[in-house]
RNA sequence: GCCGAGGUGGUGGAAUUGGUAGACACGCUAGCUUGAGGGGCUAGUGACCUUUAUUGGUUGUGCGGGUUCGAGUCCCGCCCUCGGCACCA
């Protein structure tokens, strides 16, 4: 081995050699366990990938390196989310066409994955916007279709001005579109949506017990946000219908005193009266109007407008005025509500405001309310003061008592509610899978035939989003006019393409088996491969891809297509990578707030055009997400030049914790760098000569300062195979790096010429144990042991329990009042009495007895004594 | 407001069931090696006090209480930071 470690020269080497063995190539064998590895698939941007990227790609790799030497069929895919608004917007930007753009863009990223040494298998790489692909996207969806879960409706929905398209629930982050940031419109049009809706319930479900981050299932949960309350109907003068309300309060129906509904209510124009009808119609058409930012200025300062009409309470029969306010939204429950100003502060706030009365249904007899204030503290607590339950406390119990009592009276019912709606999939957008559906003037809504799917995306030069609420495929005849597959007469086919989130939901079944050409996928393939068994990615998907693809993956099941219900066994969250960036403050004028793009901020990068027009003593750094636009990235191009590949990946093993936030340093990573020299040196000066069989026959007369070596040889293995079990890479390098520690000391006091039959053993076990994390130069020094093949095919070392566990002296700490004093070496199996008479000698202890009373004496075997004196 | 995750040296971060706080690294300091270097090796490094030195002592895991021989870890009450949702009845 050369003394010289030349890291970009190994690492060629290596990747060449992978590359022509096919070594990541999985193979479907039932004699084997399988350990199925997945990142969340990317979309090929043309900035291509940052170190940051790395944060997960590369300890999931070593995770899985570790599961194939565990002796695991891996299966570690790899494939482009290339459909969809990412893509399409960058191809706009760059004036391109996607269609040339994303596979250039994805031979790039391909590229940089393999410059790290990931361990893909290449040849079941997919791209979503591949024909091939897209063919059984839409075949699922009419699957969907089939089972009732794919419709048409008019509903109000989120509308991107910028974008041009609708977007879903899970797309509108904070009032805006996740791609470009611009605040939606609500638009009223005919849209497809998923039936996510009727798997609410499951979907909470099986959160139960499933190895996904508490926060990630939490998000899911509130994002699905079950409540159970009751629904009760409350007679108006002068309409027809009932009013409907839901609440999760039932047993506080006592203290309604007046009802509110949302201005977009179909009751509002049967109610109101004529002398409030102007100033109705002006607060309607005011809140039609008003945008989310709008809304947002106005803070929470509550308003609305009488209607000039009654309901009647259906507990007591009074008559409570009805309110117009915004505070209640039509996507939920009934979009009315009764309100209760004493136990609700919404409706407390509300009735202050316009001096409606408070009525308490609980009291705390203790603490009595005096009638208009904000009673607080009984909100949950008291007990009931009117009705039929006085004297019953204010709990579970209660509730479900009163929906008994009004249940029996036919007043109203319990239910559940969910704020998840319907998914919306339609996107009047050109870059995406056509949505399989042909419109017959006379058969109405037709799916297209399976055998005449793909629908193609037709190859166009101009794709711009048209703006007029259509995909811009409506003004392509040769695509539009078609005939009914059911009557044969003219039809046009649907315009519309799915968006992303459906190609993604489903891409993880398709590598079991990508290159199928009869199906999705087969089910011998997926009953082998599937579901994941580990699955990494960013938490910024967590009520996006990681909801809809359980969703599709249920579908499935209960279509029978699929024999688990659940895709991801488990789920890891990587933290994010942020880099050093000079800003600058941001000026009064241009917070000013003005701006609907501009959120509001102190604080500004200076892009990379902008540094000159700043001078550099007014910069101010702090740390920020690496990203391409504010020019504070590192390529992994860069980082494997300057540091090597290896290097690259145990600083992202080593300085955080895997889901904390890493800050970028040179300095961090050339500590790596100096770990793998380290290493590199310390093998390749025991490397010549060195023998296996050698080590083996002498290893076992070891003593002293080598069996202590071997004690923690064993135990290095031990440690770092849980750790890398466990995703705790970074505990896991220190381990390794305390283990190479080790090796030195016995490395540098033995008399040159001579070798250690510990040492060679730590050796070749180190080889073999870094090789996960650092896969080129492990090989490489492996080939230079004298030994053949991949370490990815070696088995993990077998630890011997007893060598690691085997102590031969013990350290015993020695406290006086708690107080560590001093400490006691003694040989293992001491007896702790005897221990514990030696400790009362120690000088220091003495001192510390001096003048004092013992008055007990706590020892833990094996760790301390503990002298407790007063 | 609600939900989730966290607060440990100059920095990133370690600490099985409560049992030597600060592993491992970065940075820094000193010395050695020396053809320079973001080179290699050795030693030191929480703070404060004491000692010629060895030794020794006090204090220390966001804040305030508590349980315990013993608390970063357990209990009660706060504060702060980050992430998500947000007038959801």
């Amino acid at each position: 081995m050369n003394d010289y470690y030349s890291f970009t020269e190994i690492e060629r080497k290596w990747q060449e050699r992978w590359r022509e063995a096919k070594l990541f190539r999985a193979d479907t064998d039932p004699t084997r366990p399988k350990f199925y590895g997945l990142e969340f698939f990317p979309y090929p941007s043309g900035a291509g990938l940052s170190v940051g990227h790395f944060k997960n790609y590369a300890p999931n790799d070593a995770f899985l390196r570790y599961k194939s030497m565990r002796g695991y069929n891996v299966l570690h895919p790899m494939g482009w989310d290339a459909f969809g608004q990412p893509a399409e917007n960058e191809a706009l930007k760059r004036q391109r066409n996607p269609r040339e753009m994303v596979p250039e863009y994805a031979a790039n990223y391909r590229r940089q994955l393999d410059l790290i040494g990931l361990s893909y298998d290449w040849d079941r790489e997919i791209n979503s916007s591949d024909p091939g692909y897209y063919r059984w996207t839409q075949w699922i969806f009419l699957k969907l279709y089939e089972m009732g879960l794919a419709y048409r409706a008019t509903a109000p929905v989120n509308w991107c001005p910028v974008d041009n398209t609708v977007l879903a629930n899970e797309e509108v982050v904070g009032g805006r579109c996740w791609r470009c940031d611009s605040m939606v419109e609500k638009r009223q049009m005919p849209q497809w949506f998923f039936k996510i809706t009727a798997y609410a319930q499951r979907l909470i479900d099986d959160l139960e017990g499933m190895a996904w981050p508490d926060g990630i299932k939490a998000m899911q949960r509130n994002w699905i946000g079950r409540s159970e309350g009751a629904e009760v109907d409350f007679a108006v003068e002068g309409a027809e219908k009932p009013l409907r309300v839901f609440t999760t309060r039932p047993d506080t129906l006592w203290g309604a005193t007046f009802m509110v509904v949302a201005p977009e209510h179909p009751v509002v124009a049967q109610i109101t009266t004529d002398e409030q009808r102007s100033e109705v119609e002006a607060y309607v058409s005011r809140a039609q109007r008003q945008s989310e930012i709008d809304r947002l200025a106005e803070g929470k300062e509550k308003t609305g407008v009488w209607t000039g009409g009654y309901a009647k309470n259906p507990v007591n029969d009074e008559l409570i005025p009805i309110w117009v306010a915004d505070y209640v939204v039509m996507g939920y429950g009934t979009g009315a509500i009764m309100a209760v100003p004493a136990h609700d502060q919404r409706d407390f706030e509300f009735a202050r405001k316009f001096g409606l009365p408070i009525v308490p249904v609980f009291q705390d007899p203790d603490n009595a309310l005096s009638g208009d204030e904000m009673p607080a503290a009984t909100i949950h607590q008291g007990v009931a003061v009117v009705g039929p339950f006085v004297g019953d406390p204010d709990d579970e119990r209660i509730v479900a008592k009163v929906i008994n009592w009004i249940e029996e009276r036919g007043i109203g019912k319990g239910v559940v509610n969910y704020k998840l709606r319907d998914w919306l999939i339609s996107r009047q957008r050109y870059w995406g899978a056509p949505i399989p559906i042909i419109h017959c003037a006379k058969c109405g809504e037709v799916p297209v035939p399976e055998d005449q799917l793909p629908v193609q995306l037709p190859e166009v030069e101009n794709y711009q989003p048209s703006g007029t609420g259509e995909s811009p495929l409506a003004t392509i005849p040769e695509f539009v006019d078609t005939t009914c597959p059911t009557c044969g007469g003219p039809a046009r086919r649907e315009t519309d393409t799915m968006g992303g989130f459906a190609c993604s939901s489903w891409y993880f079944l398709r590598f079991a088996d990508p290159h199928n050409e009869n199906e999705a996928f087969s089910r011998e393939a997926v009953d082998y491969w599937l579901p994941v068994d580990m699955y990494v990615g960013g938490a910024e998907h967590a009520v996006m891809h990681l909801l809809y693809a359980r969703f599709w993956t249920k579908a499935l099941y209960d279509a029978g297509l699929l024999g688990f219900s659940e895709p991801f066994k488990q789920l890891r969250n990587q933290g994010m990578m942020l880099a050093y960036t000079p800003g600058r403050e941001v000026t009064a004028d241009e917070a000013g707030g003005e701006d609907d793009e501009a959120p509001i901020e102190d604080w500004k990068v200076l892009r990379p055009e902008e540094r000159e027009t700043v001078p550099e003593e007014q910069w101010i750094w702090r740390w920020v997400k690496m990203s391409k636009s504010y020019g504070n990235t590192v390529t992994p191009d860069e980082a494997a030049e300057q540091y090597g590949a290896d290097a690259l990946r145990v600083y992202e093993m080593f300085v955080v914790p895997f889901e904390d936030t890493v800050q970028w340093s040179d300095e961090g990573i050339r500590g790596c760098v100096r770990f793998l020299g380290r290493v590199w040196r310390l093998v390749g000066q025991h490397a010549e000569g060195f023998s296996t069989e050698a080590w083996q026959a002498k290893v076992g007369e070891a003593e002293g300062k080598e069996l202590e070596l071997r004690r923690k040889t064993h135990r290095a293995i031990i440690k770092i195979g849980e750790d890398l079990e466990n995703f705790r890479f970074n505990t896991g390098v220190a381990a390794l790096m305390e283990w190479v520690n080790a090796m030195y000391e016995v490395s540098n006091a033995l008399e040159p010429g001579k070798r250690s039959a510990a040492l060679d053993e730590a050796l070749e076990y180190l080889v073999q144990v870094i090789s996960p994390i650092a896969p080129h130069i492990a090989d490489e020094m492996w080939e230079g042991m004298g030994k053949s093949g991949f370490l990815y095919r070696q088995p993990w070392p077998q630890a011997d329990l007893e060598i690691a566990s085997a102590e031969d002296k013990l350290t015993i700490v020695v406290q006086v009042n708690s107080k560590v004093r001093d400490k006691l070496e003694v040989p293992a199996g001491t007896d702790m009495a005897q221990i514990q008479e030696e400790a009362l000698k120690l000088p220091n202890v003495v001192r510390h007895l001096e003048g004092k009373q013992v008055v007990k004496v706590i020892a833990v075997p094996g760790k301390l004594v503990n002298v407790v004196v007063k």
